[in-house]
RNA sequence: GCGGGAGUAGCUCAGUUGGUAGAGCAUCAGCCUUCCAAGCUGAAUGUCGCCGGUUCGAACCCGGUCUCCCGCUCCA
């Protein structure tokens, strides 16, 4: 791994910041835990992109879905149908197959045998033969279809059984090889499922299979006429929901970047047809300037045009985000026309359409999504706010630059020293600031050693109580960053930290 | 899933031919009272990823297994 990739992980790790799940059991695959900081940092993200998007629109409203849906939602998006393949691995030729296609082959090479038998009798007996009746009579012939019939009646079985077991014994019992290495050396059979499935109904009979969602954007897209309806939206409008989705990844790698539990921060915005190639360029350009604002580098962003477009979409692109391990995206916005809506409303066969007052006639809107990996957020910004730094007395320190407005705590609470009251003061001055801020108290070790705890989770401001505030009632405010510091009266404390923090010094 | 590499304290790592498990930093208690880590005293911390085998004896050798990393494969 990445030298500096690996300086985020442990950092993560060591700070409180990310967690692997589970650890004590040695952990889980590609899942992962927010400890206290991490929680702190994850949040503000989503406060900061719920701000940007539903307070400073009038038009975009928000909704939290469940994760469960009905089945038939991901029928109709396409997901049931997309991702639900028995496949098998030849360990010689380490080819991947589909199971049930390597059986239908070995059928068609039979049937093909079949043919030829025919074909041969055809030649044998001209213009006298009858095909039907030698079909039925020949012995050979006979044998091949009873066992074509057989295979054919293991295998659905099999299939509708889940029964992946039997369907590999089934390869095994016709000694079918692979095509390439012409080895019989197979791996156990496999259901890849893109989706996580459950049962709810706590008997057999009663139960029924469920899916985890594997996207947020169903969510919104079936309650479209809940929400127009009773927030009275007109049409261009959004609706913006932050929540988990679950895929189950064949490979689920590189840290918090690729997991199989994730949480999207996605807005559909709805728009009359014909004009989603607007919006979606105004999309682009929006959330293009909300990543700009929290000033990570311009440098690290870049646009990534889909060429090769999903079935729904009619325009897509990718924000990447340089990650210590390369350009990868971060943010999709996708025109989706109306395909969403559309495919719901074939299946629940209920209109989903909006009546435009304005052209005084109903159509299914067009849908430009804009949705962003919350967890690849939380990476970009942890991994391109760390720095080692070197300092002139020839020391380093490490820091972490998170934008401000995200930081964890917002103000650290120190006296100098223990004695002499300085504690006190310290003290009142945190309980009178936990009302407004998050913040957090440290008096232990010299001061010095207290900055730099703060440096590395991040605190943009420490608060230092000295002598000096016992006769004039003012303190020191370091600056993380630039490390100065300035003297202001305790009390435009809280405006020096608002001044840091707030959401309209940073929004665009 | 396949191939390669790795797993020892919170972090980074050392550990000789197999002989009672270590360092630095961090943490905790105390001293010191100092505005940018590394002053002093003391303490806690590990079934050496897990299971099994070989051995009088295993962090070390062997087998299995789990997890992580890299590459391939996959990615509506």
């Amino acid at each position: 791994m990445d030298d500096k990739f690996k300086k985020v992980v442990s950092h993560a790790k060591e700070y409180g910041f990310i967690f692997p799940s589970s650890e004590i059991y040695d952990g889980l695959s590609a899942v992962y835990d927010y400890g206290q900081n991490g929680v702190e940092l994850k949040n503000n993200i989503k406060k900061y992109w719920w701000a940007s998007l539903v307070q400073m629109n009038h038009n975009i409203v928000g909704l939290d879905s469940a994760i469960f849906m009905h089945p038939l939602t991901w029928k109709a998006s396409g997901h049931v149908d997309a991702f639900n393949d028995p496949l098998i691995d030849n360990k010689d030729s380490k080819k991947r197959y589909r199971a049930d296609v390597l059986i239908e082959e070995y059928c068609q090479k039979i049937e093909s045998k079949i043919n030829k038998e025919i074909a041969k009798a055809k030649k044998r007996f001209g213009d006298d033969f009858d095909e039907n009746q030698f079909i039925t009579t020949n012995d050979r012939i006979v044998a091949y279809k009873e066992k074509i019939e057989s295979i054919t009646s293991r295998m659905s079985k099999a299939l509708e059984e889940d029964d992946l077991k039997s369907l590999k014994k089934l390869i095994e019992d016709l000694e079918i090889v692979d095509p390439i290495s012409g080895s019989k050396n197979w791996t156990d059979v496999k259901q890849f499922n893109l989706m996580f499935s459950t049962k709810v109904g706590s008997t057999a009979q009663s139960s029924s299979d469920l899916y985890l969602r594997p996207e947020t954007a169903q969510g919104i897209f079936v309650n479209f006429l809940n929400v127009q309806k009773s927030a009275r939206m007109k049409i261009p409008f959004g609706i913006a929901q932050i929540g988990k989705a679950f895929r189950n990844e064949i490979i689920a790698r590189q840290f918090i970047f690729r997991m199989r539990e994730f949480e999207q921060m996605e807005m559909q915005f709805f728009v009359r047809p014909g004009t989603q190639q607007e919006w979606y360029e105004k999309w682009k350009e929006n959330r293009m300037n909300w990543h700009m604002s929290l000033g990570l580098g311009k440098e690290n962003y870049r646009f990534h045009d889909h060429i090769k477009l999903a079935h729904y979409a009619d325009a897509a692109c990718d924000i990447e985000y340089n990650f210590p391990f390369g350009f990868k995206e971060l943010e999709g916005i996708h025109s989706r026309t109306d395909y969403d809506l559309s495919q719901h409303e074939k299946h629940s066969g209920k209109k989903l359409q909006y009546f435009d007052s304005e052209l005084n006639k109903s159509y299914i809107p067009y849908v430009v999504e804009t949705s962003i990996g919350l967890d690849r957020m939380f990476l970009a910004v942890l991994s391109n706010s760390l720095v080692e730094e070197e300092l002139d007395n020839n020391s380093s320190r490490i820091v972490l630059k998170i934008p401000s407005v995200l930081a964890p705590y917002k103000a650290a609470i120190l006296p100098l020293v223990k004695k002499d009251g300085l504690s006190e003061i310290a003290t009142d001055l945190y309980n009178k600031l936990k009302t407004e801020f998050n913040i957090i108290y440290d008096e232990k070790d010299a001061v010095g050693r207290r900055y730099r705890r703060q440096d590395a989770i991040g605190t943009p401001l420490c608060i230092t109580i000295d002598h000096q505030t016992l006769e004039n009632n003012t303190v020191t405010i370091r600056n993380r960053d630039t490390m100065e510091q300035k003297r202001i009266s305790t009390d435009s404390v809280s405006k020096e930290i608002i001044k840091e923090v707030n959401l309209k010094n940073w929004l665009v």
